[in-house]
DNA sequence: AAAGACGCCAACCGCCTCTAG
DNA sequence: CCTAGAGGCGGTTGGCGTCTT
């Protein structure tokens, strides 16, 4: 049996506003609040709609100060640049965007910002596959190697090391601050101190994170890792990542920009690349429930997600027969 | 000119989270 | 601690306008 309904669907009116209704809820609203309560306040005003309806109507549209259309390049580009980083949070996003609403940016972003990108993202494949195909052979030169970066590595943290110290700079500011990982507002606050802080260039900045775990462990983290746009060729990855592949940064992170630019349509895509990684407490048992218990609704887009395969229709050269598990997992490949 | 395709966006639906009792 | 109900949110839909054939 599903929840009781909110209100008595078969006496509601649906469908578009009509100006007298505007009227009677913006009047109502400007002169007493909502009252703390929207299921109410219809039958206050004599409103034949249902409460979670009027407050909708007065969010995305009544509501003083709202911006409709014209989006700027300068908006497009928090939008992108927010929605590769936390994914389809549009509530977050919004906050960043004074004027705008949730629903507004959702719909700016699905009819149009989306198509943009994958039209970019479809270019970037053609070039960057070429260069994780030769990767791919140096892997397979050193597979032990790799076997071991890809099972004892764990860049996001346990429950035991979650609270972290981040020293977080960029070209602009140097902050200091702790955040909860296992917290998605705090760790929102990570991502959005550091694009907001770069609202007008975040396609160009470099930020560099250095992480210190609680155990005193120090794990360098770069934004390229959180967004793929800054993953251009002139930027590093950390070389203690891969501390054997020190002088393949760009090639690693042309990898992270694949596989993240392949996953545009998922939420937190932006650490697919590593978080696909097994997630390897210190015991050696393999960790991927290290953030069940959190209030991250998306978090199991961390590990791989068959979701994807889809989007692997229009990779250019196909998806490498010979590739092992372990692999498909980090590259984001989809099983086989 | 007509019809179908496409794009846009307001609004709805249903799930999840939060909180008061 | 548990539960019910309201608020919040993201995905989806449907209607309308515009474009294309």
């Amino acid at each position: 049996m599903g929840r009781a309904p909110c209100c008595d669907k078969t006496n509601v009116k649906k469908g578009p506003w009509s100006p007298e209704e505007d009227t009677k809820l913006k009047t109502y609203i400007q002169k007493h609040g909502t009252g703390s309560n929207w299921i109410a306040l219809p039958q206050k005003i004599g409103l034949k709609r249902c409460g979670k309806s009027c407050r909708l109507r007065w969010l995305n549209y009544l509501r003083p100060n709202i911006k409709h259309g014209g989006f700027s390049e300068e908006e497009n580009n928090v939008i992108c640049t927010l929605y590769l980083s936390i994914g389809s949070r549009w509530s977050i996003i919004a906050a960043q965007l004074p004027g705008r609403t949730d629903n507004d940016i959702k719909n700016y972003w699905n009819t149009r910002l989306r198509k943009k990108l994958v039209g970019k993202q479809r270019k970037d494949q053609q070039s960057q596959a070429c260069r994780v195909s030769n990767l791919k052979q140096e892997i397979k030169s050193e597979p032990e190697y790799f076997a071991g970066v890809i099972t004892q590595t764990s860049y996001w943290p346990s429950e035991h090391n979650s609270n972290m110290h981040m020293q977080v700079t960029n070209n602009h500011y140097v902050s200091s601050q702790h955040y909860d990982l296992n917290n998605q507002t705090s760790f929102g606050n990570l991502l959005l101190n550091n694009n907001t802080a770069t609202a007008t260039d975040t396609f160009n900045s470099q930020v560099a994170c250095d992480v210190s775990l609680q155990q005193e462990q120090v794990y360098p983290i770069t934004m390229n890792m959180i967004n793929p746009i800054n993953s251009g060729s002139d930027t590093c990855l950390p070389s203690n990542i891969f501390p054997r592949f020190e002088n393949l940064p760009n090639e690693l992170s042309d990898l992270i920009c694949v596989n993240q630019l392949l996953q545009v349509d998922g939420s937190m895509q932006g650490f697919h690349g590593i978080g696909s990684l097994d997630m390897t407490n210190n015991n050696g048992s393999t960790n991927t429930t290290s953030t069940e218990s959190t209030s991250w609704g998306d978090i199991n887009s961390l590990v791989y997600s068959p979701n994807l395969a889809s989007d692997y229709e229009g990779y250019p050269q196909g998806i490498p027969q010979d590739i092992t598990f372990e692999e498909s997992r980090y590259f984001g490949f989809p099983m086989q």
